[in-house]
DNA sequence: TGTTAGCACTCACTTTTAACGAGTGCTAAT
DNA sequence: ATTAGCACTCGTTAAAAGTGAGTGCTAACA
């Protein structure tokens, strides 16, 4: 177990490392206010928490730096629940003071705004088209056997496609079409979907003995369409990582930016955070060797209790985790907020 | 004028440098196999082409790079028109293979491509809004109040808005103001589809007294939503610029990449170009700070006569202009001819 | 007259050496 | 238990020296 001293220590010098980016020595330390004892004795304790695991140093004759059990130990322990200011909490809600009816809109804008907040690089993971259930469909016949396929799910997202029919759909076909898969449809899961709506289409072909062509050409493309199936990803303030000194060296940028540019890599990373607590991955815990040195703060948002999407925040290992863990709390809950309003349940 | 032995020197310089990113002496030079003359004499032919303004030396002891205004002759007069090699040709070919019948997604692909094709970054810009047609306009009312607004150009691009009413459309209300707005508004320009929209509906109410809401709400979605307006640009290969030994530089590399993620500012850079040509622009030619140390190959894209679109490819001067201008070219053809086949005049 | 060989000169780049200083670990005194 | 003192480490910076690719000029050559 640590003692107060060697806490203060620990909390002093990644507290002091995630300000300046430089390593940190033992006088610095000793120059604090809040610290009463000598340089000395700074350096006694700092050779404990070195032995601990919690600090290490660059080199022999720099000061130390968190390693990553330091800063687990710092997020887990020494992080204080620092609420956020006034001024920040009102600018919170007015900016989403008009309301923003489009699920896809509202995620993009609710990723602007973590990264102008925290001054990171946003990822914001969409709602995973399987949990959701259809609300409605539209077939709309066009031109030369155009059809444009319209989807509303329960959540208010919104998708089309377009169908090349080899035969021209007449409106009035599709209209019943339309209405009879409705009926039947309304409520599954899109995970089902795929399915179900062929089985309808060719019950519903074998009844009226309508056009077949529908039928083939709309399981290709829609079956077809596995990238469309999996979420959309929305980055924010992509910029930002430029500002990190330890993302000068383009050796270092490059992996983490390649690597969010790669959004079926995004995606299989991003997943996985089953329990709705926010959650802080810190460099080799990532699992993702492009983010070996970042941390990543993650949160789950839900709606009426259903897991939706992830919202998360990409920085460098030294960043700020209090205004990170802070920032995505409080735009945690607005977003979700706004999310609710647009559901059709 | 230029010499056939100056042209020879000058074009082996950029070729050269093109290739290898350092200066070219005249001991390099002189051991090429097209090159019969000494090394004493490309000198004295360097020294000519240096006052002449096409080539220069970063210092005093080093070789000799071409200036901008040597990218611009060799651009104007050196490149050959080297055709596509058969391997290629076919792999255009079958890019294609499959038709993509959404523009959107014809136009990332193309992107894809063509970054793919020539490892550099490409920026394709989208047809601007302003000038399409109307094709087909459907609402779909919602639960709540809820109505979806789907408009499908003549180019066959589909574009969904969410509005939010202070009271349900009835769906036969909805059914007979589409169809009056179909039979009146279809072929409309979109940049007058907003005035006349609120006109029609306007009329609409007053022949049937029916809902007013629609009115100032579909106002307040339709015209406030700018950004919209303006076409979408799509980007491949960014990862592309991480490899050019020009920007291993971070102080280099991030104003163009930060440029690149503007889209308005990339809007504005891409639009102005007039002609149908392949208009390249190297350098300080672009008129943007960002862009100093880029060149840029842009081609027109355009279906039955109607400019539509911009190919972009970017890179740095030292580009190979040859290899991008010729797959500019090729791919641009089969995707003029993938977007003739989506129309729906 | 155009071309080439020869040579002194330039200058970025690399390596070497030296000086600097922030920081440490250890020891002895308080 | 704490602290002052001191030798030691080692990255960083600066200056010095050496290296080599390339140039410009001149004189000889075809």
């Amino acid at each position: 177990m640590l003692t107060d001293r060697q806490l203060l220590i620990l909390r002093a010098i990644v507290d002091d490392y995630i300000k300046t980016a430089q390593p940190v020595g033992s006088r610095t330390l000793s120059k604090r206010s809040d610290v009463t004892f000598s340089s000395a004795t700074i350096r006694n304790e700092m050779a404990d928490l070195e032995e601990m695991g919690l600090i290490e140093k660059p080199h022999t004759s720099a000061g130390r730096i968190p390693s990553e059990l330091g800063y687990r130990f710092y997020v887990d322990h020494l992080i204080r629940p620092e609420s956020i200011s006034p001024q920040e909490a009102k600018a919170l809600k007015s900016l989403f003071a008009h309301s923003v009816n489009e699920n896809d809109r509202l995620i993009r804008h609710t990723a602007d705004l973590l990264s102008e907040l925290t001054h990171y690089t946003t990822l914001v993971l969409g709602p995973k088209e399987e949990g959701q259930r259809l609300h409605h469909l539209e077939l709309i016949p066009l031109a030369e056997g155009r059809v444009v396929i319209v989807l509303v799910t329960e959540t208010g997202h919104v998708e089309h496609k377009t169908l090349q029919l080899a035969e021209a759909l007449s409106r009035e076909a599709a209209s019943r079409l339309m209405e009879r898969l409705n009926q039947t449809l309304r409520g599954t899961p899109l995970s089902m979907l795929r399915g179900r709506l062929l089985e309808e289409i060719r019950r519903f072909r074998s009844e009226h003995s309508e056009q077949t062509t529908l039928l083939s050409k709309a399981l290709d493309i829609v079956l077809t369409d596995q990238d469309e199936g999996r979420p959309l990803i929305y980055l924010g303030g992509k910029a930002n990582m430029f500002d990190q000194p330890e993302f000068q060296d383009v050796a270092k940028l490059r992996p983490v930016l390649e690597l969010i540019e790669q959004q079926e890599a995004l995606f299989d990373f991003l997943s996985p955070n089953l329990d709705n607590q926010i959650l802080i991955t810190i460099g080799s815990e990532n699992n993702v060797d492009a983010l070996k040195d970042c941390s990543v703060i993650r949160a789950h948002y839900s709606v009426d209790g259903i897991s939706l999407g992830t919202l998360a925040l990409i920085g460098p290992k030294r960043m700020d985790y209090n205004r990170g863990i802070n920032s995505i709390i409080h735009l945690l809950q607005a977003f979700q907020t706004e999310l609710r309003k647009n559901n059709l349940d």
